[in-house]
DNA sequence: ATGGTTGCATGGCAA
């Protein structure tokens, strides 16, 4: 079974896109963050066509949104108002063998890495704590966990270590946090799992600037993680790092894991 | 230090 997960930055502009990225992927379980549609809205017909028959859908007007789409047949699993609020942000689908897929979209946290002037850094805190909270609920079992986490953990995870050590996405708070939240459901990073670590690697570059592909400054912040005993399941990881270069691109690009399940 | 781009929606905010 191959899962990919893509921060698709608008499912109705990038229709083209997601049929493009359903090609190099060959994805059989499709994880979108970012559809900027309400559920109403969001292209069922065309997803369908595009070979995902089965979708689960949790969409906002104009901003978050996630969105599960698969080949496979799939049921809603559980969820919860993170923070209190209804935001979009998770969607959890239960496949057979009782394989559980968690589909995340953490709060990027604005500019100002401060929780006491910064409301949007406190969520985002508040945010992974809470996940770390749910992670020490969870019975064992094959679990896997994506999404965009907002977060670069390690210091081959950003362009440059030092230099991002007080931007958002890469600060201590946030790293900590993220590690926390690894061990505590004794998580495997999967990509990491295939990629040493001492290897750059990134999922996401800025928009501004015109950064790509030159520079490369860029930051991964697209994680697939799975739960031990799926661990001696995994086949490979793909970071598609051509779509960035694509016409209309999402300022993310799809990360793709192949289980042998 | 500042400003840089994109999407949604048509203001300015979110990222």
């Amino acid at each position: 079974m191959r899962i990919t997960t893509w921060n698709i930055n608008s499912v109705r502009l990038r229709l083209a896109g997601l049929a493009r990225v359903v090609e190099a992927t060959r994805a059989d379980v499709l994880c979108l963050q970012e559809i900027k549609v309400e559920d109403t809205g969001f292209p069922r017909a065309a997803v369908a066509a595009m070979g995902f028959p089965h979708m689960l859908v949790r969409g906002n007007k104009g901003y978050h949104g996630v969105a599960i789409l698969s080949r496979v047949p799939l049921k809603p699993g559980p969820t919860r108002a993170w923070c209190g609020k209804e935001d979009g942000r998770h969607l959890a689908a239960k496949l057979k063998g009782g394989l559980e897929i968690h589909n995340f979209y953490v709060p990027a946290g604005g500019d100002e890495p401060d929780p006491r002037t910064n409301d949007k850094f406190a969520h985002k805190l508040a945010f992974l704590d809470e996940m770390t909270a749910w992670a020490k609920t969870l019975a064992p079992g094959r679990r896997i966990l994506v999404g965009d986490l907002n977060v670069a953990p390690g210091e081959n995870d950003v362009w440059s270590h030092k230099q991002l050590l007080d931007v958002v996405s890469h600060t201590p708070a946030e790293t900590d946090r993220l590690r926390t939240l690894m061990t505590t459901a004794k998580w495997i990073d999967a990509v990491r799992h295939f990629v040493p670590e001492d290897e750059r690697l990134y999922t996401w570059w800025s928009y501004r600037n015109r950064v790509w592909p030159g520079a490369d400054r860029g930051r991964r912040l697209d994680h697939v993680w799975v739960t031990p005993p799926l661990a001696k399941k995994l086949v490979s990881a793909e970071v598609l790092r051509e779509a960035r270069g694509w016409s209309s691109p999402s300022d993310h690009v799809p990360v793709t894991v192949e289980l042998a399940l």
